[in-house]
RNA sequence: GGCCUUAUGGUCAAGGGGUUAAGACGCCACCCUCUCAAGGUGGAAUCACGAGUUCGAAUCUCGUUAAGGCUACCA
């Protein structure tokens, strides 16, 4: 028999993280045993109907390639796929039920509260047929309950969590259809997976405790009920270490935050894909095909996990260094509009040296900074491993900005003639670079080297910027200032520059 | 409160009677290095607790504790 699965989301105008594993473990399922992966809108609650939502999901599904073979936006042999569209259905199979004796007309005040925590008092549960009909003629509003059995036990078996069995005396009377005729997701749920022939539900094991009476829906159908696999949930750790369902206060939550974040769709689809579920080997790095062909019951994990940002970072980098140049560098241009604007001609160099350093795209803001954040701070000079003083990080810098200022500014230029200066005065390069880097930027953590960082801040600015750190240096010294356009240049120097 | 579920390092997790209790992220150290990354190498760190079964328990049983879920005319 083949395989169906469904992803069931109600239109919120999110992406949950948690919904989006929930989709790709019944993407992966149904694709692993080359069945049929479907998609339902559950809307059957009107006071939450969000405008655009269920695009939201269409392109979600999309941008991860969790691709669906039957849905409200492809059709497919089992529709209406909106279950707001299937009213009629449901209101015609509640009425079965209560027919056969499993359900029945509640008049009850809405919010006539039964005693607390024990649920419906099954007030309507015996009305005479008579009294039933009175109130239907009179145009008296209801709804339809499950008439759950007082007694007795029952049992399911999940294809995760095992066999679950619970006493019958501990469920309620849940409402079926409500009192604007639209089915409970209780009742739709059942109804939709036997019509359209869902194999296997696939969901968050939050609807454990309402499987059994699902289990007595079927059986009072006369319906074999599909296989279940539930999901355990997604976690965040709060602020004061305790952890609770993953949710908007532990950072970006949604499938959409995370790609404006500068995550990449794999990225994040391959990270979830191991949150509560193993592949029995090392392996980590999955593309969807990869997933698929090894994606397993067996492997599923019934222990909650917390989400990690931190792991989803090192998958991310993972993703982004694979990518090809022209590639990483067409999804990092949203990324640097708020940089200054020389940077975005010089991007194309600038990128390179970004791609190895960010985990995520939004992380290019902060590593250009030095761009427009330039505040000299002189203790940067000092700087023990390269056994540098301000004194001598203020000389070598007005040794070298002569030469600087007579040189093209290209990357490849800068770097030969750094280097050529070190060697000729048989300094460790190190020594060199570190009081230009630091003084053209002001940051001791930088994109790149000093050559890189000249080149991208460009001459003009390179020479201002090491200038009035050549300033600040002496200032700080206690020496008087110079301008370096008068600045004679010494032999040695003349010498070098042959 | 009742019912259901879960419990291996900080996190994801393998392991299902005998193991030096894998691996990954993170962390720390070192190497590399003009900084930070990236890349190497190494290190610290785990079986919630208590009984029981057994020659032997992280592994099986029971209890306790903790956490999560359900207990909606939400899904």
């Amino acid at each position: 028999m083949e395989v169906r699965t469904r992803f069931a989301p109600s239109p919120t105008g999110y992406m949950h993280i948690g919904n989006l594993r929930t989709a790709l473990f019944a993407f992966l399922f149904a694709k692993h045993h080359n069945g049929k992966f479907i998609l339902r809108i559950e809307d059957t609650d009107q006071k939450r109907y969000v405008e655009g939502a269920t695009e939201v999901i269409y392109n979600t599904l999309k941008i991860a390639h969790l691709n669906h073979d039957e849905g409200p936006d492809i059709g497919g042999n089992y529709g209406p796929y909106v279950q707001s569209e299937r009213k009629d259905i449901y209101q015609k199979y509640a009425k079965m039920l209560v027919e056969s004796g499993h359900a029945y007309y509640c008049f009850c005040d809405p919010d006539e509260k039964e005693e607390q925590g024990f649920g419906y008092n099954r007030h309507c549960r015996n009305l005479s047929k008579e009294e039933i009909e009175k109130n239907l003629s009179e145009g008296k509003p209801y709804v339809i309950r499950q008439k759950v059995p007082l007694s007795g036990t029952t049992t399911f078996v999940d294809e995760v969590y095992g066999t679950i069995t619970v006493e019958n005396e501990s469920l309620d009377d849940q409402v079926l259809l409500k009192r604007d005729g639209l089915p409970t997701y209780n009742f739709a749920n059942v109804v939709d997976d036997h019509l359209m022939n869902i194999t296997h539900v696939i969901r968050g094991k939050e609807y454990i405790s309402s499987t059994p009476k699902y289990q007595l829906l079927y059986e009072a159908f006369g319906w074999k009920p599909p296989k279940t696999i539930h999901l355990s949930t997604i976690m965040g750790r709060n602020e004061d270490g305790s952890v609770s369902k993953l949710s908007k206060r532990h950072g970006s939550v949604s499938f959409n935050n995370l790609l404006e974040e500068g995550y990449l769709s794999d990225a994040i689809v391959n990270y979830i894909s191991l949150l509560g579920w193993n592949p029995k080997s090392e392996q980590e790095i999955f593309s969807l095909d990869e997933l698929i062909k090894h994606f397993d019951v067996d492997g599923i994990v019934k222990s909650d996990a917390i989400f990690d940002y931190k792991k989803l970072d090192w998958f991310n980098a993972q993703y982004i260094q694979k990518l090809d140049h022209e590639t990483f560098k067409n999804a990092s241009m949203p990324y640097i509009k708020d940089l200054p604007k020389p940077i975005f001609d010089k991007w194309d160099f600038a990128s390179t040296l970004a791609q190895s350093r960010i985990n995520k795209f939004s992380d290019i803001v902060p590593l250009f900074a030095f761009l427009s954040d330039f505040k000299i701070d002189t203790s940067l000079f000092e700087n023990k491993k390269n056994k540098l003083d301000k004194l001598q990080s203020r000389d070598i810098l007005v040794k070298i900005f002569p030469l600087l200022a007579s040189t093209e500014f290209e990357v490849e230029n800068l770097n030969t003639l750094l280097s050529k200066y070190a060697e000729h005065k048989e300094m460790k390069i190190g020594k060199l670079m570190w009081p230009v880097r630091i003084a053209v930027t002001a940051h001791t953590v930088t994109p790149g080297g000093a050559g890189e960082m000249l080149y991208l801040l460009g001459k003009e600015e390179s020479l201002r910027r090491i200038h009035a750190s050549i300033d600040a240096l002496n200032v700080d010294l206690g020496e008087p200032l110079l301008d370096m356009k008068e600045q004679p240049i010494e032999e040695e120097e003349i010498e070098f520059m042959k």
